[in-house]
DNA sequence: CGATATTTGCAAGGTAGCAAACGAATTGTC
DNA sequence: GACAATTCGTTTGCTACCTTGCAAATATCG
């Protein structure tokens, strides 16, 4: 009889992994009043200057409401200045302020997470993660998908 | 000069896996007005019958603060009773109301989301995605606490 | 016994995600 | 030009997760 291979065991540590990186991530930023997905943006903005809020949306796989929510927090702690701009009125382009700018040069690397979490591992083992975490992904958002199309 | 394993690749379909499985547990979930929390909560008290709310934390690795809340959600609608019980008057036993097991029963199997994300993949790699989620989920939690003790 | 942990649960406050509904602006179509 | 459809951002309301701080009950140690 084929023991079913448990599946279970895979979407369990699927999100415990998830949650132990963001975990990390959070109390590294803690001391800078940052949450995850706040950094995210400002490395962003940092990295490729100012972008539509739309543009940074797609970018960062955020929804606009959720984006709506981070925005407007660092805009309220002053790193981020969102301002109507361009041909199209409904847009706002993102720029970091001074005091974003400031703040990003004092931020820690925070790549030594993913080093930590993966490095060193067997680089086929590696793939063969990517392999399974993006079929499956695939097909739970096929699924999503035709479950709203009925 | 060896291409550096693309970390940022696995860490990205860890979340993204994640998220598609919990949309797609909500979405199922939507007509019953049940969160994916509040399904794994049902579940286990339908399967191992009343329990502790301090071992059912345990059991699915919630902290105590968002159990509560979970909880508090059960009780408000009528699904599960909550009532200090046993000799430690700090402890609460949670059970499933004669509505809450009415309600299980009417819930659809859920097993079938693992069954399409994961159904056919090779063993192989299932296998390897388990080892490197979980080396990666001890090496996180182990920088977490250490960063702890300092 | 009494003072001091420890454990258990709750409440408040913050981050982050989603869906639904809305206004304003833009674009498409007739 | 007028009406319809779409896009962009926001708001509201929900789930869920975390941390911090609290209170009560219990356990432990001197």
């Amino acid at each position: 009889m084929p023991e079913p291979s448990d599946h279970s065991t895979v979407a369990a540590w699927t999100k415990r992994c998830y949650f132990a990186g963001r975990a990390l991530m959070d109390a590294t930023l803690r001391p800078y009043d940052l949450g995850a997905t706040q950094w995210y943006v400002l490395r962003h903005l940092a990295d490729v200057g100012p972008a539509m809020q739309r543009d940074l949306g797609r970018a960062l796989e955020l929804e606009r409401a959720t984006l709506s929510g981070i925005v407007a927090a660092l805009v309220r702690k002053g790193l981020v200045r969102q301002a109507a701009s361009g041909g199209d009125q409904r847009q706002r382009l993102l720029t970091l302020t001074a005091s974003g700018e400031a703040l990003w040069r004092r931020l820690p690397d925070l790549s030594f997470i993913q080093e930590a979490a993966f490095g060193g591992i067997d680089a086929a083992d590696l793939a063969a993660a990517v392999r399974v975490l993006r079929a499956a992904t695939e097909r739970l958002q096929g699924l999503a998908g035709k479950a709203q199309a009925s």
